[in-house]
DNA sequence: ATTTTTTGACCTTGG
DNA sequence: CCCAAGGTCAAAAAA
């Protein structure tokens, strides 16, 4: 387990872009057209100073970064989550039913299954401290379309916990953090159907739904969708540190923002390196990109790309030379 | 001032 | 095309 996790990669290279959310098929066209627009907007603010061609070219350089941004953002994710799958059955650690038990894409969550044997493993050690007990966990891959035409599977577990019937929060404590964003009132339950988007997101594509039972209201059913790609953070749900962690597992990290003045570049974990464990049952290409992300030459080319949009980047420069001349003993 | 939650509106999908 | 239901967004409110 400690070697399938030692090398989570989280690398969000958002490098003066928008948090761009998981594109939904339906999305995609309207966010084109947002990006069209700012980008176009930007062409305009910039023909002051320079000339009609400059700027597409650099219109055109931006959507290519973009673009190269979101596909190694895409595929570090899918080597980490591989790379977790392989090493232990599953991120939360519970004995799952091996991937051929999947259920048919047409029926994501059996609605309602026998009560099975009660699973206490899963994210035992975070409920332990809560008057609450699992009473089930059910789990099935579902298969989501990618824009490619492939499928992706994903992971579709439901945890039953139970809880304090007069405690209406909604709140199921599993070891990760989650930001609400939405709560529904379904047709079959009375009561109120809670989302929650895993608090790392969009970095992180974690969702679960908690909806207490129809026929029992001190269980509260949580559905999770999709595997975590970063370690849990703590016990109590809180943020990681960059103290090492168990296994020595830290997510390499970089956070750039160059709209404004702040910048943080944390490469200090791992040694900034990616490496990445190879999936022995990995599909051929997967092995090959695994091969390809962690060759010297793609890290030496990703390094360089940064360095060069970073040192491209006169905010940055201009951010870094004031912090250095902070850094600098008066005399 | 900042972050998180709430909640009505909107979008998507399936029948 | 219409409708219903689930899912998501985003502005406002609360912490």
């Amino acid at each position: 387990m400690d070697t399938a996790r030692r090398s989570p990669v989280c690398l969000d290279l958002m490098v003066g872009l928008p948090m761009v959310r998981e594109p939904s098929p339906a999305r995609c066209a309207g966010m084109r057209a947002e990006a069209h627009i700012s980008s176009s907007a930007c062409g305009r603010a910039a023909s002051t100073t320079m000339t009609n061609g400059e700027a597409r070219i650099l219109e055109a350089k931006f959507t290519e970064v973009s673009e190269e941004n979101r596909r190694l953002t895409e595929m570090i994710g899918y080597l980490y989550a591989n790379n977790q799958n392989f090493g232990r059955q599953s991120p939360e650690g519970e004995g799952e039913q091996p991937a051929s038990t999947a259920a048919s894409p047409t029926s994501p969550v059996g609605k309602k299954r026998g009560r099975e044997s009660p699973d206490t493993s899963d994210s035992g050690d975070a409920n332990s401290d809560k008057k609450i007990n699992m009473v089930e966990a059910d789990h099935v891959d579902v298969e989501s379309p990618l824009s490619n035409g492939t499928c992706r599977r994903i992971k579709v577990k439901k945890v039953c916990t139970r809880i304090d019937p007069s405690d209406t929060s909604l709140v199921v404590k599993d070891g990760y953090q989650w930001r609400k964003y939405g709560q529904k009132v379904t047709r079959d339950n009375p009561s109120p159907r809670a989302y929650f988007r895993c608090a790392f997101a969009p970095s992180c594509p974690v969702k679960k739904k908690v909806q207490r039972s129809a026929e029992d209201s001190s269980v509260v059913e949580a559905t999770y969708e999709g595997e975590h790609n970063h370690p849990r953070p703590t016990r109590d749900g809180e943020l990681p540190s960059c103290a090492t962690q168990g296994g020595g597992s830290v997510p390499c990290s970089i956070s750039i923002n160059s709209s404004g003045p702040t910048i943080t570049l944390d490469l200090t974990k791992n040694g900034g390196g990616v490496q990445v464990v190879e999936a022995g049952e990995a599909q051929p290409d997967l092995k090959k990109v695994c091969r390809e992300v962690a060759s010297p030459e793609f890290r030496a080319a990703l390094v360089e790309q940064m360095a060069r949009e970073l040192t491209g980047d006169r905010k940055f420069t201009d951010a870094l030379a004031a912090a250095i001349l902070r850094k600098l003993p008066d005399y």
